[in-house]
DNA sequence: GCACTTCCGGTCAAAAACTGGCCGGAAGCC
DNA sequence: GGCTTCCGGCCAGTTTTTGACCGGAAGTGC
């Protein structure tokens, strides 16, 4: 610990990892005088990363929220957690949360430890991105593709056509974008001369060549424009049902993904938005109640799939859907 | 950019936004001269974050994977991603994941700009926990009481008991311990002078009464082991069912969270364990495909419940699953 | 093979910083 | 009022840091 920078470094980590420490601790942790500890907190403090400390019994010192987020130091479960995390955070469909979440996962791919490579793989097996609506990319195809764009790097891969004519692509990635639960990579092609937008779901093995490119202006200017008028993205959906349930109760399972309006003490207005059927179908499952389509009239026949194919799979034998049947509340 | 440590974690963010970099480059950003960022590279080999040297036209420095995580530098969005994402991650239910995924949260809340809190809860707000099969903890609930626990500071909340009851409780926090989709804590109860374990989902206004205490040793030590004996943890089903689908296409779909075996080339047995039925009901919705359940028991009358209500949302007048109905196929 | 670009690390001397010890002071807790 | 804790000035000795200059090694393109 001879280095200033390391020490302060170590210092940070410390903060980050107990909330409250006496100056005593921290200084013999470090291995420095206490005067020299004084110093320490006072760098971190015009890096601007605020330690309050509080005086008397029981004072000590504690990291603030300042201005800036400060460096995270992470040991390898959290890595690994985050890393997975992540991952499912990118599918997420949320707009701007998931090509965030894209960077911070290609951040911590790149460095992250090749022992932890296979934990993280792991876990993911484990993962469902139940949230998402689209089909899911592979994380590691999401990163890599992410750093290309990031680095400048061309990018080598199979693609498979709308006519599901398998072609070959050399492209100068440009960007990423994250519409309608889908993702989408927009480049140069090389081999066309112009530019593109792939769908990441219909790409397979991307490689980098390892070549970098100057940055090529996109006309427009706006990936996700770009996208947008490329390619029909596909519409949402507004699913309106009457729950046959208080609406405290709804609310309470449904939480904050939908809107809620009691129309009398024991039923409610639900209305929920999204790009695919799957995830009011859901929701209402979950929810144990019996309920009325209001609209659209594509979610009726949505549901009657859902429904005819649960009660084929119980057997004809129970009879389908006899009315005399109890509500089996969910186990 | 006087500083030398600074400059260095300057160095490693750069490092970390874009894979390669010049020297000459990294130098005139860092505002020192060549021989010096050498230098500093140097240092952060010695820190252990090895950074690798390409030579040669297209030379430059890159951040690669070492033995140990590098201090993570985000941005704004990124910050907010990585809240936003933990939150989701911790709630996942999978056993380690989560609980480290309540560690990484924790570091970042307790150091997030406040101007980010706000758009990091608007977004909370728009995320399904769909992946949860139990009740979904508050993000901030979840942090307060993982950090009481971390740094040993007495906690005051409502409780409902079992029986209904609101209690007010004040404890020394021990453990966070996720089982079987849910949270709970593990602490010593200063009104009942004892240990208890406290669901998180029957706990409300969790707050911080400032003062410290001791750490006191748990009888038996494991805190997992105590909750498991307090309380009777709900067991997981094995699902196991007859999908009408090619192994191939099932395994798309499912992907990696269910064991798939073909049986004939028109039909494969998917097998999928969960401590909540709706998570095997969801998935085969989603396939889109008729199955038959093998077993267990009550997954049938779970099967039979959801399609009974989505049949009744419909309406009768379409005649309950008439098997001269066709099989929609999601929209 | 040759020119070119880039990273590498030795040496040096001046400048800057870091460090520990000491101390009077201020603020919070009991 | 007594205790504990953080605070920051001062000082002198030590260590580190810095930029400049250099010959060298390694990769790239022709």
């Amino acid at each position: 610990m001879a280095n200033t920078s390391s020490r302060t470094l170590t210092l940070l980590s410390l903060l980050q990892t107990h909330r409250h420490w006496p100056g005593a601790d921290l200084a013999a942790r470090l291995g420095v005088s206490e005067r020299t500890l004084r110093r320490d907190v006072d760098r971190l403090r015009e890096l601007g990363y605020p330690v309050h400390a509080s005086r008397g019994t029981d004072g000590g010192y504690r990291l603030e929220p300042g201005a800036v987020l400060p460096p995270l130091l992470l040991d390898d479960e959290e890595g690994v957690a985050l890393a997975v995390g992540m991952g499912d955070a990118a599918q997420s469909g949320i707009a701007g949360l998931d090509e965030a979440a894209v960077r911070v996962l290609t951040k911590v791919v790149q460095v992250l430890p090749p022992r932890l490579r296979a934990r993280v793989n792991a876990l993911r097996a484990m993962t469902v991105s139940a949230a998402s609506s689209g089909p899911v990319i592979p994380a590691e195809v999401l990163t890599m593709i992410a750093q290309a764009c990031r680095d400048q790097e061309r990018l080598r891969f199979h693609y498979t056509t709308r006519g599901g004519v398998q072609t070959e692509r050399e492209v100068e990635p440009h960007r990423l974008v994250a519409l309608g639960g889908r993702w989408y990579l927009v480049a140069y092609d090389l081999t066309r001369h112009d530019w593109r937008s792939f769908r990441l779901d219909r790409l397979a093995q991307p490689r980098d060549t390892g070549s970098h490119f100057p940055p090529r202006p996109l006309p427009g200017g706006d990936a996700a424009a770009f996208v947008r008028t490329a390619t029909q993205v596909p519409t949402a959906h507004t699913v309106v049902v009457l729950v046959h349930a208080p609406a405290e109760q709804v609310r309470r399972m449904v939480g904050q993904w939908g809107e809620i309006e009691p129309v009398d003490h024991h039923r409610c207005r639900l209305t929920m938005i999204s790009t695919s059927l799957d995830w009011p179908t859901q929701a209402l499952g979950n929810l144990g109640a019996e309920f009325e389509v209001l609209r659209p009239p594509e979610f009726v026949d949505h549901l009657r799939d859902w429904g005819t194919r649960f009660l084929h799979a119980v057997g004809r034998s129970a009879g389908p859907a006899s009315p005399a049947l109890p509500d089996m509340p969910p186990v």
